[in-house]
RNA sequence: GCGGAAAUAGCUCAUCUGGUAGAGCGACAGCUUCCCAAGCUGUAGGUGGCGGGUUCGAGUCCCGUUUUCCGCUCCA
């Protein structure tokens, strides 16, 4: 990463702040690690990319419908899924080389050796005493276990190791206000991705919708996961908000949907005006036990490409495991005739593709998009830079500024006037302080993409200028356009 | 997690070798202003990250701690 693109992105976190787009959370109390939160003018962003990712997946297909599942899932959920065996493992580190063991796997090897020596007894005792150990967490327990066998560390070849420690990947807590005995009957936890909730719900939607294979569910919300490094800024947060789409499709034609939804997810990302060559798809090739083919897309932020959108082709994973914990069948029976047989295709599970988008990755990328420091030059010769977001005009927070040019004369009273025929329809900002220019480069630094200043020839002939954020350009309109100008563009 | 650096007003920074904190910008109020910020006047805002120590006296020296940044490590 070059000085340049270093400072660019702190430039970006800065300017996110100090214009109230993004603050660290509990910023008072020395914030809270990996998390932040969005302010007036970011929760605004926020929302105009979710409600336009929304909009081009459930307005604009008419095979894909939306729900919104709670956070909390039973917790079997989450054995199906895998996550509870993946994402809570007891891991140890050596001092010396800084290697991190997953605690189970260190102790297997050594007892993988014991066997290769023949000592049988030992190996078994020695398993035996790790799960007992690993049942009841007993995590001192499991380092005297290392030390008592003399592990040491294949690369440092020492037993210098660090206290054992839990790393859960998934949140916790507590479900049921009162307290059990034993705390496990409570646990929940909070959900470390949304597709389950849409994979839970599969025939729920299919059936009271009314939905035929091929169709899709999609899905924003927040998920939760424990971060073992916490740095980079919205781009890596222990809370996050996703928008996902699964796409349940005919077994043996997940190979052209996965090839379909691929082109499609790059194609929204380019309909917003950001170049090509800022994207690029990375296939992947080490496949997680689910996968039959998967990808990101990536994006070039400041900090390098970067994954911004997975599109994965999921098997029929995921519906099988909830079927095989659940013991409810999650088939589909289709009644579309088969060429080759002349008969119904019948029941089956569908495969799964899935397409899944940060969506604070998405508000990074648009304000590491929009992000622009601008050298211009003034009709004297002087020089003067201008910091403008260039955010794209459906995205942008406030889409219009109205400002009357001086705040006498009448000129405030017919920009009031105009609020209002606008606001019900767009956001506007309204300001009458300080000088033109001023008011200009304020909105520049949020975004706006309009500025509407009403003047003295208003009163004569109803027309306001209209200034462009972009070209810095103006052009004369007449106040009673205005509406629709900026409706049309939007 | 390890190593390095930093922490003073909303932002950028100053305060010489210890003597009880200041500027510019910004914000807010008012004036002025007929189209691209930095005209005028006024106002607000800091227990100098936090805790402890040395000292007659600490923003300044020492220790601890927290947070941030950088490098490495880790990452479903």
């Amino acid at each position: 990463m070059s000085i340049q693109q270093e400072n660019r992105f702190q430039a970006i976190i800065a300017h996110a702040k100090e214009y109230g787009f993004v603050f660290p959370s509990s910023e008072i109390y020395d914030g809270l690690s990996a998390v932040y939160d969005y302010g007036p003018y970011g929760s605004e962003l926020k929302k105009n990319i979710r409600d336009h990712w929304w909009k081009s997946m459930t307005q604009l297909n008419d095979n894909i419908v939306g729900i919104d599942a709670a956070i909390f899932m039973h917790p079997t959920t989450w054995k199906a899924s895998g996550h509870v065996d993946n994402f809570s493992d007891p891991m140890i580190d050596n001092r010396d080389s800084k290697k991190r063991y997953r605690v189970d796997h260190l102790l297997e090897a050594h007892a993988d050796k014991l066997a290769h020596e023949g000592r049988k007894e030992e190996e078994f005792a020695l398993l035996k005493s790790m799960d007992d150990l690993l049942a009841k967490d007993d995590f001192t327990g499991l380092k005297q276990l290392i030390e008592d066998n003399k592990i040491t560390c294949a690369i440092s070849g020492t037993s210098n190791w660090t206290d054992i420690r839990q790393f859960n990947l998934m949140f916790k807590t507590e479900f049921g206000a009162i307290a059990s005995d034993n705390p496990n009957d409570n646990v929940v936890y909070l959900r470390p991705e949304t597709a389950q909730g849409i994979f839970v719900n599969f025939l729920n939607v299919q059936k009271t919708a009314r939905m035929k294979v091929p169709f899709g569910i999609a899905q924003t919300g927040k998920a939760f996961r424990n971060e073992i490094v916490a740095r980079q800024f919205i781009f890596r947060m222990r809370e996050f908000e996703q928008m996902e789409m699964q796409f349940f499709v005919r077994p043996g034609t997940e190979r052209e949907w996965y090839k379909h939804w691929k082109q499609q997810r790059l194609n929204w990302h380019l309909d917003l005006g950001t170049p090509t060559e800022k994207y690029r798809f990375h296939d992947h090739v080490k496949l997680a036990h689910y996968a039959k083919e998967a990808c990101d897309i990536e994006y070039e932020f400041p900090i390098g490409f970067k994954e911004v959108e997975g599109i994965h082709s999921r098997s029929d994973f995921d519906l099988s495991q909830h079927q095989l914990y659940s013991k409810k069948k999650q088939q589909y029976f289709d009644n579309d005739i088969d060429e080759k047989t002349g008969k119904p295709y019948g029941n089956y599970i569908p495969y799964v593709i899935e397409t899944s988008i940060g969506l604070d990755r998405m508000f990074l990328l648009v304000l590491s998009q929009a992000y622009d420091e601008e050298t211009i030059t003034k009709d004297d010769g002087a020089t003067d830079t201008r910091v403008v977001m260039r955010i794209p005009v459906k995205l942008a927070p406030n889409k219009l500024a109205i400002l009357p040019l001086v705040k006498k004369d009448g000129l405030p009273e017919l920009a009031r006037k105009l609020m209002d025929e606008c606001k019900p329809h767009f956001r506007c900002f309204y300001e009458e302080k300080d000088a033109i220019g001023k008011r200009y480069r304020r909105q520049d630094a949020i975004g706006t993409p309009f500025c509407v200043t009403v003047d003295h020839q208003t009163k004569e002939d109803g027309t306001v200028t209209l200034r462009e954020r972009d070209s810095m350009t103006q052009k004369r309109v007449p106040l009673s356009e205005i509406k629709n100008q900026i409706l049309n563009l939007l």
